[in-house]
DNA sequence: CGTCGCCTTGAGTTTCCTCAAGCTAGGTGG
DNA sequence: CCACCTAGCTTGAGGAAACTCAAGGCGACG
């Protein structure tokens, strides 16, 4: 079962050249932050590196030398449990700070993993700490960021603890479409989606023959439609009603918030 | 099912005086602060306020004002299900920072409610702010114990995800005894608590009906005893191997965090 | 001494799991 | 260009864990 996480390709990590400010457009909650702290925060960032699909980015109980940002492709949290099963705590897209949640512990708690092609830019311990003397603002918007994470977490595990795998299902698929729109505005119903049915069934709790059945149902009800490593929405709405997952409006006013120095 | 929650005595809100110092003593992390980041810490709280068992301390959906340091007593962190249940993400104990997870949005995402005797400080929008700019160090350490609580609830959620029911509930009870012995380290093996198990299973994704039998098992083979508001762990070895949840160790180092000002 | 909150126990049911086999599409080597 | 191979998806049948409903007990508190 887990052999899928363990067996890896190579990790191919080049540096890029890639322009600075665009690093950080997509990190939420940026909508709050002038280019000025943008800037700041890509100062901070080491180098991206490339990292191919299903290679593994940083493994549980590695020494934890930082976090990263997301600048491109899809990277699941993982962990091992002692049954030789695979939990997938999260799913993050392009913006996204990645393993930020190790760094109070002595070693990585979770295992970050390519779900596709992906590029990575590290935020080392010692830059973190710049940051948070540098830019209170910033220091604070990353709090806050880590905070509306955090209730998106709370909503998946009440999902998980207490609705049925149909409504679960349909609320991971909601959640990562829109997630997905918002990074790529213009793009149509149709989005990349690099998840295997495991993929799925290992964030939810679900085997992978059950998501298998509910997802049959969801095409049979011409709800969605797949094609290779991508899928169509075809009614949103019927989905979110049976997902029954509440909306929740992030607040952009942050006037509390430190000015930018 | 939720007049449990909603059926409310009324709140007493009694100023108290209290030795600044004693109230962020059980913060997390705090063998990483200073006296002078305590010090800090405590000018940037409100006045303390005493909270009747069972009494809402904010409920969902109301307005944001802030959040709270709980410094004595236990509160739970709950969210309304669609389907008229309660969903407990979290159980909070002295020390910890309660109602953060909200910031980020216009309107609270959980309702915290006093499931003792409870005293808590308000930490406003505004002093989270001053705290930012103020004390880079204590800003650090306050994101830090959000990610270790982070790390903390996402093995819950493997728990709640992939184990039996028997797992999740020693896993639970061992988590809340290990958390309450490091807060009164004196305690013998007995310790108060004032959960039911309608709490534990809104916690875990059960009835109540079945956690009785849970732990019916566990104090017929001797590994509990219970008496009204507490109990003892008598074979906690017993329980550990049965919760199969991961030591984490949480790293006190700390040399990348800004310097005390 | 009655009431209320909480726990217990039983019986029948549902949801999801396990195991097992087969299918499909895309990639690869001959 | 075809044949095979593999990862991932599908479908069925039987079983187990946890749920629902229901009744009763027990202790704390007014």
């Amino acid at each position: 079962m887990h052999n899928r996480i363990s067996a890896l390709l190579p990790e191919k990590q080049q540096d890029l050249e890639m322009a600075p400010a665009s690093l950080v457009r997509k990190f939420e909650l940026c909508g709050i932050l002038s280019s000025c702290d943008r800037d700041m925060m890509t100062r901070l960032l080491g180098p991206p590196k490339t990292v191919n699909r299903h290679a593994v980015i940083r493994r549980e109980n590695d020494p934890v030398t930082g976090a990263y940002l997301l600048v491109e492709g899809w990277v699941s949290s993982s962990t091992l449990r002692n049954d030789g099963g695979v939990f997938i705590s999260h799913f993050y897209l392009p913006g996204d700070i990645v393993g930020a949640s190790s760094l109070a512990h002595c070693s990585a708690s979770d295992t970050l993993t390519a779900l596709s092609p992906t590029v990575v830019a590290p935020l080392s311990k010692a830059r973190l700490g710049d940051l948070f003397v540098q830019s209170p603002r910033l220091a604070a918007v990353l709090y806050l960021d880590a905070m509306r994470e955090a209730v998106a977490f709370a909503d998946r595990m009440a999902a998980v603890a207490r609705s049925s795998a149909e409504s679960r299902v349909a609320a991971l698929l909601l959640d990562l479409f829109d997630r997905a729109c918002t990074i790529d505005a213009g793009q149509a119903d149709l989005f990349d989606f690099p998840l295997t049915q495991q993929d799925i069934g290992d964030a939810l709790g679900l085997t992978s023959v059950h998501v298998s059945r509910m997802m049959r149902g969801f095409i049979d009800r011409a709800w969605i439609r797949r094609s290779a490593r991508a899928f169509i929405v075809k009614d949103a709405a019927a989905l979110r009603a049976l997902a029954g997952i509440p909306r929740r409006l992030v607040d952009t006013g942050g006037d509390w918030l430190p000015a930018t120095r």
